[in-house]
DNA sequence: CAGTGGTCTAGACCACGCC
DNA sequence: GCGTGGTCTAGACCACTGA
C-alpha cells in the first residue's frame, strides 16, 4: 500500500464489508476520519470518492457518507476483469481450455476499427467453463507489437496476469460493446447451445497506460447463463 | 457553471470535440492549464480526472494528457440515461407511447429485491419505436412515497425530465442487471418478434441522492436492435 | 446555530519519462 | 536534470442539513 488514501480506501471498504460500519450507518465525519487516520481531509476525501464510484456509499451534503446495502456483485464485465479473476473471486469450479494459439490478422471489421495497414497478432481461442458447463468462448487478438510470443502455458492460465505481472504492461481502459447475434456452427458446437438459441457477444479493444492498443477480444456467451451486472452513478458535472 | 473545475471540464471536453485540442495530442501540462484558467493546480486536475473517466482523455505519467480518440459512444446504458435524452442526441424519429398507466405493488422479486411489506407504486408501461420500429418494451415503477401521482401526459414525455426538472428529485446512483430470456406472448406481439426470437432485459432499481430507492424499471429490448456500448476503466487502488 | 460535505488554494515532495 | 503527473498538506470559505 504505497498511497495513504489507498490504504484508507481498503481499510473503510473491509469494514464496510465486514459491517463494522454497517448497511444504512453514517460514516465518521470527513473531519473525524482525517484525525482517525492522522492525514488531511483532502486525503480522505479520495478515499471516500473512491468508495462513493464503487458503490459502497452514498454521500449526503450537510449529512454524512451513508453505507450502502451493497449486494457485491463483483462481476463487472463493466470494469475490466479477466475471467480468471473473476471466477476467484467468485469460488466457482472452473476450466480454460485452450482451442487454438496461432498467428493471425486482426479481423478488424468484426470489432469496427479503421486501420490502413493489416495488425499481426496472436490469435487465442479459448474455452470456459464452470462446473464442467461451457459458458464462454473467448477470441483473443494480442498484437505482435506489444507482445511477440504466447505460450500455450500461458493462455491456459491467464493473460492478464501475464500481461500485468511478467510483462510489466499497464493495462488501462477499453471499451466494449454488447450484442446479441446467432452463433455460428462452431460456437453451437462448443458451447453446446440448444437449436436456435442466439449468443451474446462482447467485443472489446483494450487499451495501455501509454493509449497503445494491444488487444482485441471477441467474447461469445451462452445467452442463458449470461448475466451482467452494474452499478451506474448519474454523473452531473457542475 | 457554478464551479470552476466544471466549467473547466466543459471548456476541455468542448476544445476536445472540436479538436482544437486534436486527438492524440497532448493538453498543455496541469500546471499550464492551471496559469491558463487562473486556477490552482488541485482545480485543474479535478477537471481533467472527469475528462479520464469519460473517456476524453488518458493521462500518461511523467508525459502529460494524450487526447482519445473517441468515437462518441453516447449510448451509455452503462450511465443512466433516459430514453429521451438518448433519443435527441442520436437525432432519430423516434416515439413513445403510453400502453397503461395504473396503481401496482412492486413485483419485488423480479428484481430480486427483498423487503417484508408491499410496496405501492405507479405502474408505467410504454413502448418505444424508433423510425417506425418497435425497440423497447418499458416497465416502470415508481414508489407512490416519493411520487404520488404521475399524469399520461408526463408518461409520454420524460419521466426523468419531470422527475429532475419539475419535482427537483436528484437521481444519483443505479444497479441494473442485463439478461437474455424468452419473451412473453405480449413482448413477442407488441415488439413484433420473430419466431423463438429471445429479448435483452434491464432490469434496474433507481436510487435519489439521499438513498431513497424510488423506481424499479425492467427495460425490454428487441435482441437484434440491443447495442451497449461501454468505456471501461480498468481501476487499480493503491 | 453547529456540523456536514463541496470547492478551492498555494505550497510541497515524489516517481516517472526523456534527453 | 527538467518537466510531467501523483500524492499530500493545512488551511479557507461556501451551501446544505437539522436541531
Amino acid at each position: 500500500m504505497r498511497n495513504k488514501y489507498g490504504a484508507i480506501y481498503h481499510d473503510l471498504a473491509d469494514k464496510i464489508i465486514h459491517h463494522i460500519y454497517p448497511v444504512g450507518s453514517y460514516l465518521p465525519s470527513e473531519t473525524q476520519l482525517s484525525e482517525l487516520y492522522g492525514t488531511s481531509r483532502e486525503t480522505i476525501r479520495k478515499a471516500l470518492s473512491e468508495l462513493l464510484t464503487n458503490g459502497f456509499i452514498q454521500k449526503i451534503r450537510g449529512k454524512g457518507s451513508v453505507v450502502l446495502n451493497l449486494q457485491r456483485f463483483n462481476f463487472p464485465v463493466s470494469g475490466i476483469t479477466s475471467y480468471k479473476e473473476l471466477n476467484k473471486s467468485l469460488n466457482m469450479h472452473s476450466q480454460t481450455k485452450v482451442l487454438c494459439i496461432e498467428d493471425r490478422h486482426v479481423p478488424v471489421e468484426k470489432f469496427d476499427y479503421q486501420t490502413t495497414h493489416e495488425l499481426a497478432a496472436t490469435y487465442v481461442e479459448r474455452l470456459r467453463t464452470i462446473e464442467n458447463d461451457p459458458i464462454v468462448l473467448d477470441h483473443d487478438y494480442i498484437l505482435k507489437t506489444v507482445v511477440p510470443h504466447i505460450s500455450e502455458e500461458v493462455a491456459a492460465d491467464s493473460l492478464y496476469a501475464y500481461f500485468e505481472g511478467k510483462l510489466g504492461l499497464n493495462i488501462s481502459y477499453a471499451t466494449k460493446t454488447i450484442t446479441v447475434e446467432h452463433p455460428t456452427v462452431e460456437e453451437t458446437k462448443l458451447l453446446a447451445l440448444s437449436a436456435d438459441q442466439d449468443v451474446v457477444v462482447i467485443r472489446s479493444r483494450t487499451y495501455l497506460e501509454d493509449t497503445t492498443l494491444f488487444q482485441f477480444t471477441e467474447s461469445v456467451h451462452r445467452s442463458d447463463k449470461f448475466n451482467f451486472v452494474d452499478f451506474a452513478q448519474r454523473q452531473k458535472i457542475n
